[in-house]
DNA sequence: CTAGGAATGAGAAGCTTTCGCATATGTTAG
DNA sequence: CTAACATATGCGAAAGCTTCTCATTCCTAG
């Protein structure tokens, strides 16, 4: 029930937001969307939600932790559905493919450096950029 | 001598290349700069180097591997002078400061890890995002 | 030294993202 | 259930970063 999710971090449960979520949660294109993947996807649902309401409606679930800002080469964003767990990407630079994963080894390395350099984590990004096994195959 | 670095890389030896490729390598600034930086910077020294120009130049000088371009968050692209050693960078969100550090677990944690996903790696970027010393005494 | 192709500068244009404001929509008290 | 209020939306305009266009200027090979 999304709506419950919706009120649970405090956010007036409108058409538009609905309709959002429920995108990002049946997964139905790709895991990673733009606001414009956003806003096309919702256009041929036959929703007619502006853009400016999809870009306000992610960065209001980024900042209710819904979702995460991944900030992609070509300098626009892409978003993604939270669900839980917190993981890293590993991304095939020749088909696209993206595989997730999480290193708990990694995590603390990154808490004792920040902590080292006196910073206060507020987020990070890794990106592994390889070429998978089906790939290399050919 | 710069004029050769840029020959070797096939690129004419024009004034602004080389003035770009000295401030870089002056360090003057900072290590990372963004093309508006290095265009206020030219400014400074009283060089009229257009900022359609400077990004130009950077493009070339990262095609030809000479920078590395970084995409922060904010939405806009910081070059850094290659020289060398693999880094990974410290970011704070408030002011924009960089660190740079090397850690070699992780970077063996990365390998295990695309081995096990079966990928070759070919590049990877990691970045902490977080408030610096500085400016979480304000 | 000269000619021709390449590079530059200035401003326009393109893209993604945000803003402002009138209107429409949820929510909550009654 | 309804009404009144605060909030969210949609649209167009605007902001920031980056790229493009094109006339002019600058390298470099001959």
């Amino acid at each position: 029930m999304e709506s419950q999710d919706l009120r649970k971090v405090g956010l007036k449960v409108t058409l538009p937001r609905v309709k959002i979520l429920e995108l990002l949660e049946s997964n139905k294109t790709s895991r990673h969307m733009s606001a414009e993947d956003v806003y096309k996807a919702l256009l041929e649902e036959g929703e007619d939600i502006g853009l400016a309401t999809v870009y306000r409606v992610l960065t209001q679930f980024e900042a209710a932790g819904l979702v995460t800002r991944h900030h992609f080469e070509g300098g626009h964003s892409v978003f993604e559905l939270n669900e839980g767990t917190h993981h890293d990407h590993i991304v095939c630079v020749k088909c696209g493919r993206v595989d997730e994963f999480i290193d708990e080894t990694i995590e603390q390395r990154q808490r004792a450096i920040a902590a080292k350099a006196g910073y206060e984590i507020t987020d990070h990004s890794l990106y592994i950029y390889g070429i998978c096994a089906n790939c290399r195959k050919v």
